[in-house]
RNA sequence: GGAGGCGUCGCUUAGCUGGCCCAUAGCGGAGGAUUGCUAAUCCUCUGUGCAGGAAUGCACGCGUGAGUUCGAAUCUCACCGCCUCCGCCA
């Protein structure tokens, strides 16, 4: 959500970020319409409310003319209320002036880390391998649950452990609080992350029936939102969080999609990194957790490239965002496995998460990043690092971890 | 799930026989004054919104929402949350 002061002193320029995004600018307008209209309407309210208060006790006849007069006028600002407040959640959080509008073709390439490996032999892709070595089960996890679930087993399962304990590590160690987070929110703390109200259509979550719980489509909304209404000193900040989680995605409009093997999948664990940061500062550690997570895909000796999204592909939230894509073998393609965003004050503002300085009080501004998406680094891993046999050897910085150096055929 | 207690402006807290509350005090924080000494003392400010260039004014605010009333932090109801005890359980 963006300050109403700031959407009327920027009129012009919110309409243009709102359309480059993707969204319709139009709302502008109407909420400044809106805004009109609804502070007239407190001016009346205020003003009978003011006439009431200076009454004595003796004048009970004015009192209750006025309560008469209140209560139409104070139905009409309710009802203009709820009006200008669903415009404000349509407004998308306009982008930084260092990116590019355009729609998601327009992503740039900002690099190639990393060359992608010459095999001797017709890669397989990471099903194949899971079901080699016996470690990704999908029928059984269609037969428990759904298409779309599926079972780690064995050395795979390990492997998700060694790359948890290995990201864990690492953020620990850059000052980052390792988080276990409930996988449910309440709606709150989803809106005010800027996903999808339940009653939209357009929604990525699932909802749990009768309850103000969704399930989690990551660790943002739990991280982000535990502060809500909270305020604090400008020392504390900035505050770094990791966080595990299990993920849950509805994909509902992406049949078709990539529906072979886990890439993607209604469930899923992620650690995901989230920093309530001074407005000051918030860009210089968006480069930082891009750094992070660079580093992540460097230290498992896997090709990738650097994307800095176009603003069409921002989504709500973000105002700048960068992905990190891996080189996936079996598809010869770069496919994404990280993302990370600068949301600045949009969800701070929604969840009443300030930060006072010099006695004053500011919405602070969030900023999320994936340390890593286990299923995806496995794929990742299972695919760069295959051998002929189908068997896998394990990245050296997770051999500690696993205490061995190859997942073996079964 | 049962029984009882509680929920006040960052934290702690007064008020809770309805109008004396434009909500008290302490801590923490900000600004200033003064004194040269590893600090002390004093003063002012420190919930939100609306109008205004500003001084300021007005309204709202005592978990949330409704109600009673001319008037509610204070009374009633519902909901949410917390604590204690009991039950159940990894």
């Amino acid at each position: 959500m963006l300050d109403i002061q700031f959407i009327r002193d920027n009129k012009e320029s919110v309409t243009k970020a709102t359309f480059d995004k993707g969204f319709d600018g139009s709302v502008v307008d109407k909420i400044i319409e809106v805004d009109i209209e609804r502070r007239k309407l407190i001016g009346e309210v205020e003003a009978i409310r003011a006439k009431k208060n200076k009454l004595g006790r003796d004048q009970i006849e004015e009192g209750r003319a006025l309560k008469i007069e209140l209560k139409t006028i104070e139905e009409n600002l309710n009802i203009v209320t709820n009006t200008f407040n669903d415009l404000m959640l349509k407004v998308p959080n306009p982008s930084a002036p260092d990116v590019k509008v355009g729609k998601e073709e327009d992503n740039e390439v900002i690099k190639q880390v990393g060359k992608p490996k010459e095999f001797s032999f017709p890669v397989r892709d990471h099903l194949d391998l899971g079901l080699l070595t016996g470690t990704i089960d999908m029928p059984n996890g269609t037969k428990v649950a759904q298409s779309g679930f599926y079972y780690i087993k064995g050395d795979g399962a390990l492997l998700e452990f060694a790359l948890m304990q290995y990201a864990m590590m690492k953020l620990a160690k850059k000052g980052f609080t390792p988080v276990i987070t409930p996988n449910v929110a309440n709606e709150k703390s989803v809106i005010g992350c800027g996903f999808q109200a339940r009653s939209d259509k357009e929604r990525q979550i699932y909802h749990i029936e009768g309850e103000d719980l969704d399930l989690i489509g990551t660790a943002e909304i739990t991280l982000v939102g535990q502060h809500a209404d909270t305020t604090f000193n400008e020392f504390d900040l900035p505050l770094k969080y990791a966080g595990y989680s299990y993920c849950y995605r509805y994909e509902k409009g992406s049949y078709g999609k990539d529906v072979r093997g886990i890439l993607r999948v209604h469930e899923f664990r992620k650690i995901e990194m989230v920093v309530f940061a001074l407005p000051s500062e918030s860009d210089k550690i968006h480069e930082e957790l891009r750094e992070i997570e660079e580093e992540i895909w460097q230290e498992l000796e896997i090709p990738y490239q650097l994307i800095k999204q176009a603003t069409g592909d921002l989504g709500n939230a973000a105002s700048r965002k960068y992905d990190i894509e891996a080189w996936m073998p079996s598809q010869a393609k770069y496919r994404e496995v990280t993302s990370t965003s600068n949301t600045t004050d949009f969800q701070a503002r929604r969840l009443g998460i300030k930060v006072k300085i010099k006695n004053e009080n500011h919405c602070l501004h969030t900023l999320n990043g994936t340390a890593l998406a286990l299923g995806r680094a496995m794929i990742a891993i299972y695919e760069n690092y295959q051998n002929e046999d189908g068997s896998i050897t394990i990245p050296q910085v997770l051999q500690k971890w696993m205490e061995k150096e190859v997942i073996p055929v079964k």
